[in-house]
RNA sequence: GCCUCUGUAGCUCAAUGGAAGAGCAGUUCCGUCCUAAGGAAACGGUUGGGGGUUCGAGUCCCUCCAGGGGCACCA
């Protein structure tokens, strides 16, 4: 052996082919006149913070694997990477600083490109995008002014929800279910505003049932996510005459099978109909009113969600009249309705709704039992007398007395005609009812909201809206595009509830496109979550100056077969983007639904069971991870941890034992002293067996996703390999040259430095980005002989080497002429004998002593 | 509280209802001036507990335990 020749150097091999690549660019992908299958695979694109982190490092290895793996299968891929570059952090460090975003963000932006070559991502480097080029945002404007057209995209004034660190507001997906911020972590607190909406409401429907599409191909946790998200009900709007009032007030409900149970209703203290209901009512409800709305608007969303927090309100002194029985039921104000969900207002059935009955019990409201849980909902349909069914066993179960609403099935009671029906069958007919005397209809409602984009910051999309002086909306003209940021000299960046833009004179103030009057821009700038709805697109055509993307492009390549990245963007990113591609669809720009195919969430990188993080100080640095093993052992060990979507735990992998695999595999290459033509089916038969079965079993492991599995076997048959060459078979024997050459085109995919250095000494000229992967012999897949277990009871007896076509019978026979078998059945009977040739024979016995 | 997913060797994970396996780590040995790379061998299991279905259960069903995730005043 000599020194420098036969010494795995993973530096010297870094160093050696990252300028190859550069040149050869083995991964540009060309969109026409290529005749190879097509797949399109997306890693979710970087936010350019400072450098990668070992997340984006575990999340870019497990794409590349897919990526490079398709390609070794002759697809021509689509493997592109961008910066979701607009944003609050560059904004922040830029305020912090001194400086302009736009240093910041492309400066890191660099750098994490450097890493990502350097890290031997596959990427198209020929098709890089920003959301905060003006090239690509000005198609944000674009498909804004689309939906304004459409009345997708519209002004409202409402309650919203504001950060006050980074003093804007946000869309109500990025308000954790603890109410603080998910990007500063403040408390939000509720502020009255006129802003952008985009109106994804009217897509609810499509959102949720166009989710059974991506069953199987998407994470179910997700999918069970966006649908608890969107949060579609399916109930009744039932109209209350009010006393006092010309209109009624309608409320929605699930269960309109109860109606004969609501003894009171319930508005949302901060909603215009408490208002309006309140303002005609006494002075002294008025004042007790404004007193409540107070404290209300003073607790916080914190306090606002939590549970089982105590329930509080007052009574308005006002009535309406149950549509069903007539009665006459008090309105009350309580802050456990929710002004913006519904019409605001709710019929209360204390004694089926553990809330309402919480309430009840508060301020001793009736309660009454309409819904007869006692009794079974299946079988035949009891009669069931006038005063109700088991008067004991109801009065033992009483909501008033209990404390527990009886939300289950049952049989309705003292309901007048529903008497006797089970749930759905009372909700049918009550419906028709009330339809049919114009009280109430059947109606829908969803948990999901408007996406509010408008944010009061500098670093982002300008709303390409014009406001004229009688607040007339004037969308700038298509040919006028882009609204471009106006620099940040003279600004003052600084958060302080309104938009930095607004004091841009010359910029805000322009001339109406129409008559030339005065006219303000719109001051705010976009939601980033806007850029990255539609971004997988752009890809397809990035240097376009004349459109967003071209239609005829995105039919032939889009929907992204393969989407990689974080849970994190389980409800958010993808439910814009599912939202954005639907509009587009109905656009007529695209000829699909859904613009992600699969869905692979990786886990997160931990370091000792926690999330790395500054303050805990237990950050992992890729930069000194890779300076250390090499890039491939990092990447070989986000592959081999575990499966993708568990998390890594870096106190529980060892980088350096995959470095010390890649020597192992490397170091084949120097054994390996036949000629890259000779004839492998000369070789050792043993070693090909295991090659093959390799090649077999791979490629429906890779696809899915089961790339811990791969490296295990590919391990398996490195030592396969030293095995062979080392116990007399040698390293002149073509098998050995197979074997170690699919050894490399293996590696390719997760050790591309390391593979394309053996695939040179193995004495090929080409990259092994284009070796392509074997197939299968299927000859060599047939075992000559298999052994055959021979089972008594249950417990293993003896094992027979049979051809693996043997026949049932034949099988049998040889197992109950077996010593062991024939020495274990002994004097028992033989009951059964189940025979699975070629593998298995189980003989069942029980005593032979028949007394009883 | 409700819904879900997961419990297999020290660690990370495999195993169409049919022999409980792999890689890594650890142990011992060979090798070496020393260290390390390298090589060889053996060890390692109540498949979280209990019950059931079956000729046969890690796998299917029930139940309990432990962990993860999601939802939780949305009428």
């Amino acid at each position: 052996m000599q020194p420098g020749t036969n010494e795995y150097d993973i530096r010297s091999i870094e160093a050696k082919w990252l300028p190859v690549w550069e040149e050869k660019k083995p991964f540009s992908t060309s969109l026409d006149g290529d005749t190879r299958p097509r797949k399109y695979i997306l890693d979710m694109f970087p936010y350019p913070s400072g450098d990668l982190h070992m997340g984006h490092a575990e999340a870019y290895a497990l794409g590349d694997v897919i990526a490079r793996y398709w390609r070794q299968q002759g697809f021509n891929v689509l493997h592109p990477i961008g910066w979701d570059s607009f944003g609050l952090p560059a904004e922040n460090a830029a305020i912090k600083r001194g400086i302009d975003p736009r240093g910041w963000t492309y400066d890191n932006i660099e750098q994490q490109k450097r890493t990502m070559k350097r890290y031997a991502a596959s990427f198209d480097w020929d098709r890089v995008l920003h959301t905060s080029d003006p090239e690509y945002y000005q198609w944000n404007q674009w498909l804004f002014l689309k939906m304004y057209e459409k009345g997708l995209a519209y002004r409202k004034d409402s309650w919203v929800n504001w950060d006050p660190v980074d003093q804007t507001v946000l869309a109500n997906e990025q308000v954790l279910p603890d109410g603080t911020s998910e990007r500063s972590g403040a408390v939000v607190v509720k502020k009255k505003l006129t802003q952008w909406y985009l109106k994804i409401t009217d897509y609810a429907d499509r959102l949720l049932d166009d989710l059974k599409q991506l069953e199987g191909t998407w994470p179910s946790k997700v999918l069970t996510m966006q649908r608890n998200w969107i949060g579609r009900s399916i109930g009744a709007d039932v109209d209350f005459r009010i006393e006092g009032r010309d209109e009624p007030i309608t409320v929605f409900t699930t269960r309109p099978d109860t109606l004969h149970g609501a003894t009171f209703m319930v508005v949302a203290p901060d909603s215009d109909l408490a208002a309006e209901l309140v303002a005609g009512s006494t002075p002294e409800v008025q004042s007790a009113f404004a007193e409540y709305l107070q404290r209300v608007q003073k607790s916080n969303e914190i306090e606002r969600l939590t549970a089982d927090r105590e329930k509080t309100g007052i009574p308005l002194e006002r009535y309406a009249t149950n549509p069903a029985n007539g009665e006459r039921i008090p309105i009350w104000a309580a802050d456990y309705v929710l002004a913006d969900y519904g019409t605001g207002a709710i019929m209360a059935v204390p004694a089926h709704d553990q809330r309402d009955l919480d309430f009840a019990r508060a301020f001793d409201l009736p309660v009454r039992v309409v819904v007869d849980t006692t009794q079974p909902v299946t079988g035949a349909i009891r009669i069931i007398p006038e005063d109700g069914a088991d008067a004991a066993a109801l009065d033992e179960q009483n909501p008033a007395n209990t404390g527990i609403a009886l939300a289950g099935e049952g049989r309705v009671i003292n309901s007048g005609a529903l008497n006797g029906l089970s749930k759905q069958t009372a909700i049918k007919r009550i419906t028709e009812q009330l339809q049919a005397e114009g009280a109430g209809r059947p109606a829908k409602n969803y948990r999901l909201r408007d996406w509010l984009i408008s944010r009061q910051r500098y670093w982002g999309t300008p709303i390409p809206i014009l406001h004229g002086e009688n607040g007339e909306e004037i969308p700038v003209p298509e040919d006028q595009l882009p609204v471009v940021l106006p620099p940040t000299e003279g600004l003052d960046l600084r958060p302080r509830g309104s938009s930095p833009l607004g004091a841009a004179e010359d910029w805000v103030n322009v001339q109406s496109p129409i008559d030339g009057a005065p006219v303000r821009r719109d001051p705010d700038t976009m939601d980033t979550f806007v850029d990255s709805s539609w971004y997988f697109l752009r890809f397809l055509n990035p240097t376009d100056g004349t459109k967003a993307f071209d239609p005829k492009d995105a039919e032939s390549w889009a929907p992204v077969d393969q989407y990689v990245g974080g849970v994190t963007h389980a409800i958010l990113h993808l439910l814009y983007a599912r939202f954005i591609t639907k509009v587009l669809f109905d656009l007529g720009y695209v000829t699909f639904t859904e613009p992600f195919r699969a869905l692979l969430n990786q886990g997160m990188v931990l370091m000792e069971g926690s999330a790395m993080s500054k303050s805990k100080g237990n950050i992992v640095r890729l930069s000194e991870q890779l300076d250390e093993h090499g890039v491939d052992a990092v990447r070989l060990t986000m592959a081999f941890a575990g499966p993708p979507e568990d998390d890594i735990d870096w106190a529980d992998v060892s980088p350096a034992a995959s470095a010390r695999f890649l020597a192992r595999a490397w170091r084949l290459t120097g054994d390996v002293t036949s000629a890259p033509d000779v004839d492998p089916d000369t070789g050792d038969a043993a070693l090909r067996r295991v090659t093959h079965r390799f090649l077999a079993d791979t490629p429906g492991l890779i696809e899915s996703f089961k790339f811990n599995v791969v490296v295990a076997r590919t391990m398996e048959l490195v030592n396969a390999v030293r095995k062979t060459i080392d116990t007399g078979v040698g390293g002149a024997d073509p098998s050995v040259r197979e074997a170690t050459e699919v050894v490399t085109i293996a590696l390719s995919l997760f050790a591309p430095y390391t593979a394309e250095d053996m695939w040179s000494r193995l004495g090929h000229d080409g990259l092994v980005a284009f070796a392509g992967w074997r197939k299968a012999d299927p000859d060599l897949l047939i075992e000559s002989s298999v052994t055959a277990v021979v089972q008594v009871d249950g417990k293993v007896r003896d094992r027979l080497e049979v051809s693996p076509k043997v026949a049932p019978e034949e099988l049998e026979a040889l197992a109950r002429a077996s010593a062991a078998v024939v020495r274990s059945v002994a004097d028992r009977q033989i009951v059964n004998v189940i025979v699975r040739a070629p593998r298995l024979v189980n003989i069942a016995t029980k005593p032979a002593a028949p007394s009883e």
